[in-house]
DNA sequence: GATTCCTTTTGGTATGACCAAATGAAATCT
DNA sequence: AGATTTCATTTGGTCATACCAAAAGGAATC
């Protein structure tokens, strides 16, 4: 007879990588240094340089240290951030193909439909008052495309951070990563830009009337155009 | 002067990894197969162990395979689930602290009020028939905790899978699998699934009604009422 | 003070070896 | 014959060593 299962199994990396990982969470790698040298860890931990540099590459794919191919791995305390940076390499397999992308900018408006909505309900004066400005800014850039695409980003931006919920703004970061490839191969036109603009206007104003319908309409509107326009860019049926 | 980023960095292992996902996910190595033995792959591709033990990692990492310690990778096609697997050690150090959890389970709650809005608004026979009967499995198991949690869990799951997203459901079996910790310390009454049965049942009857507002209404005071027995629980001030 | 040049350090890769667990086939038992 | 045990082989995990090219740091130079 089997006992099923055999938890047993180990890794000799594993118990380096939570050593090293407790080590950087404690603070005594501190954020930004570089990570000792494999061979002063390996003397140091008694065990062979391979160990060492399996269990840097997965604290690396963990986020917790960014290991660029022939420089020191650095140091980077773990956050929402790195937790993302952890899905990059996933992320590039489910993107690759067009209703992968769809799937995920569906969520992203699901997601900024629920902000709006909230934002709606309960945005304070500093809230709104970071909204218009970050309303005005992309006006001003109406005519810059690169400029625009920013303060676009930075508007959308304010309503993750609006949450006050320290994951959502890593999120809208995430959002921004992924689906940039296919922004960026979107033709810039200005007044592709007014309308976007015109846009945000229509959400900050539902926001200031308190209204969380017209919020998510106009929200909903507005990225459901940006999809349209993402399909005409890449000949896909709508 | 610099040439700002060389891009001629690489580690062999990247193409190997670039190599071996295609072979995966043109089938060549068919789902749920063995990779090759590593001193084969090493001959055929006329590289070290060393190189395709790191890409073989770099492949477990993304979640196209399987390495479980000392067996044979096992060939896994990527899927969403992959992706959230690929979360799982970072999510682990965020999750230490109350905080944590609670900044995880506040995305939950928009994230499930904005799925039974959406539910109400647009869930079809189907889609009701589906909610109907979780919703009755969970009330047949009010007497009995353990099935009251897995049929509670269900019940959920079926809003995640009305999106018909299938990003969804993985982000459901991620708040499941985190958020489990925090959930099996509870203790388990049934006076507790008999209101949590009932908080179910209102979502239910509000999608029915197809009342958005009602729906989300009932959902967030489900959950709060959740957060409020997790917080008694672990003695913490809601 | 900035630049160039050189030495040392360090990460990336290749080899070869050994062990324990996993695998698969042969031998054995029922 | 079919299931079980036994044993030889394969294979992943780890270690030790060596070499190279790039990075890092310091010394000599402009």
């Amino acid at each position: 007879m089997e006992h099923d299962t055999d938890r047993k199994d180990s890794r000799a990396s594993d118990e380096v990588v939570r050593l090293l990982s407790a080590k950087i969470q404690s603070g005594e790698y501190s954020d930004g240094s570089p990570l000792p040298a494999e061979r002063s860890l390996m003397e140091e931990l008694g065990i062979s340089r391979t160990v060492v540099r399996e269990a840097v590459q997965s604290l690396s794919k963990q986020g917790l240290v960014v290991a660029r191919p022939r420089h020191r791995p650095i140091v980077r305390k773990p956050g929402y951030e790195a937790a993302i940076s952890a899905l990059e390499s996933v992320a590039t397999h489910l993107l690759d193909n067009m209703t992968g992308v769809r799937n995920l900018f569906d969520t992203r408006i699901m997601i900024e439909a629920a902000l709006v909505r909230q934002a709606a309900k309960e945005a304070n004066r500093e809230d709104i008052a970071a909204l218009k400005s970050a309303l005005e800014a992309n006006r001003a850039a109406i005519a810059d495309s690169d400029e625009f695409y920013r303060t676009d980003n930075a508007f959308h931006g304010v309503l993750y951070d609006i949450s006050r919920n320290p994951v959502l703004p890593s999120i809208h970061k995430a959002y921004s990563t992924w689906l940039e490839p296919q922004w960026s191969q979107m033709p810039r036109l200005p007044e592709r830009n007014e309308a976007n603009y015109e846009a945000h206007r229509r959400i900050f104003d539902a926001i200031l009337l308190r209204d969380p319908d017209a919020a998510e309409d106009a929200l909903r509107e507005h990225l459901n155009n940006a999809w349209k326009q993402v399909c005409r860019t890449f000949d896909e049926q709508p």
